[in-house]
DNA sequence: TTAACACATGAATAAATGATCATGTATTGC
DNA sequence: GCAATACATGATCATTTATTCATGTGTTAA
């Protein structure tokens, strides 16, 4: 009671939000689902399972790639995502609480 | 490539999101971390280390109960909060984009 | 070099969330 | 019962996020 405190400073709990909502979308958990059990895919790929619209499924991409979720690796005319190797461990810890991403 | 599909249904993923948008926020965070070292508080307690409005509070509290992450018991005229058996651990299901809250 | 494909970006709008303020309800002690 | 304490709720407004649409950029193949 008398020394409690928020074990987590400000930037770090802003940063956790901040990777975190960014989870926190339909589209977004599937296109995690998805790079979970292939590795990487293309745009058209998750377009294809996804089924929206390329814009819309871009901009959930940018946005992802934005809170260091996914990578991206041109081939040819095709853009592969990737989840980064540390990314859901990384969201694990951010619900813990604790560790930074990145 | 072929049979590549997400392996959460519509609802559950519906509900993931609920869930996980509930957690993406540095003043929830921070009541979950609090929650985390004292097993119940009370909305002035919460209120004294967060030092925001009482509404505000109330407002989040409320949010957090309704996605099934914390629970009250009323003691006189106080209402202490503490988290859920599994909040935490859902949670991290939730990421794992695959069992349901609840 | 141009057409087609694959993807990204920006502006505009819609929808959801967050914060504030005023007020309401439950409980206790007098 | 009434005042005080502790908390909740609803309306409103501000901000953020999601979606759509139009258009732009990079790459390949003819």
């Amino acid at each position: 009671m008398t020394d409690l405190k928020v074990r987590v400073d400000k930037k770090k709990l802003e940063r956790t939000a901040y990777v975190l909502k960014c989870v926190a979308h339909p589209v977004r958990i599937s296109i995690i689902d998805l790079l979970e059990q292939q590795d990487q895919l293309t745009v058209s790929q998750l377009q294809e399972v996804l089924k929206i619209e390329q814009s819309l499924l871009s901009h959930h991409l940018t946005n992802m790639r934005d809170k260091g979720l996914v990578e991206t690796r041109r081939q040819g005319k095709n853009v592969f995502y990737f989840l980064t190797d540390a990314s859901i461990s990384n969201i694990i810890d951010c619900i813990k609480g604790c560790k930074p991403v990145q």
